[in-house]
DNA sequence: TATATATTTGCCAATACTTGACAAGTCAAT
DNA sequence: ATTGACTTGTCAAGTATTGGCAAATATATA
């Protein structure tokens, strides 16, 4: 599993009978890239996830998290200490919420 | 609370009554660089976290949990789906240990 | 086998991001 | 007003990431 993120759009691309030439260009790029995307060797832009949910008929807020967790993966695969520090992270996080 | 690392050092540091000029040099950094981290605008270096942590006789696996958290808080502070990430990525973080 | 289409891979220039280094600044104590 | 600690701003240098293209591979089909 390389990329959830990744994974999940190739298999909603496919289930949707979608080539990537026939969705790269809603993204602006070229097969290439979406390629390179879906196998988790590059990211999509955070903003380009709407537009991306549309295109593959998704949810965009199930996209949202799976992006959101490739990217705390990348930043705390190999840590031991990972569990903690997502732990420590989400306290700061609703720490936050509340004062809003 | 701009980054619970630089408080958390500066904090050990003056607990020691110890000045930048003094810590600054075994990180091989200026004094102007270290507030800065101390601040939260500048990220210390992950191999330098168990230097640190022997200059202010603390936890190593403190620091480097507040460092970490810091990093994840990066990726997903203004993100609603920030939680239900952290729980996704913990889920195949610990996917992944099992296979060790 | 040859052709066509889809996807993947490798490369590298272009872009974007982060850091290192220094100078000038503020602040507090004397 | 001087000193020492810390902060801030700037910008060149260093890193990392991306975009774009060409070639390679894979799969299907005539």
């Amino acid at each position: 599993m390389e990329s959830q993120f990744g994974d999940k759009i190739r298999a909603l691309r496919e289930k949707q009978h979608l080539y990537l030439r026939q969705v790269a260009p809603f993204l602006e790029m070229d097969t290439a890239q979406l390629s390179k995307i879906e196998k988790g060797l590059r990211q999509l832009k955070r903003e380009q996830i709407p537009i991306l949910s549309e295109v593959l008929k998704a949810d965009k807020d199930e996209l949202l998290t799976l992006w959101l967790a490739d990217q705390i993966y990348a930043v705390v695969k190999d840590e031991k200490l990972a569990t903690e520090a997502m732990q420590v992270a989400d306290k700061k996080i609703n720490l936050n919420k509340r004062k809003k």
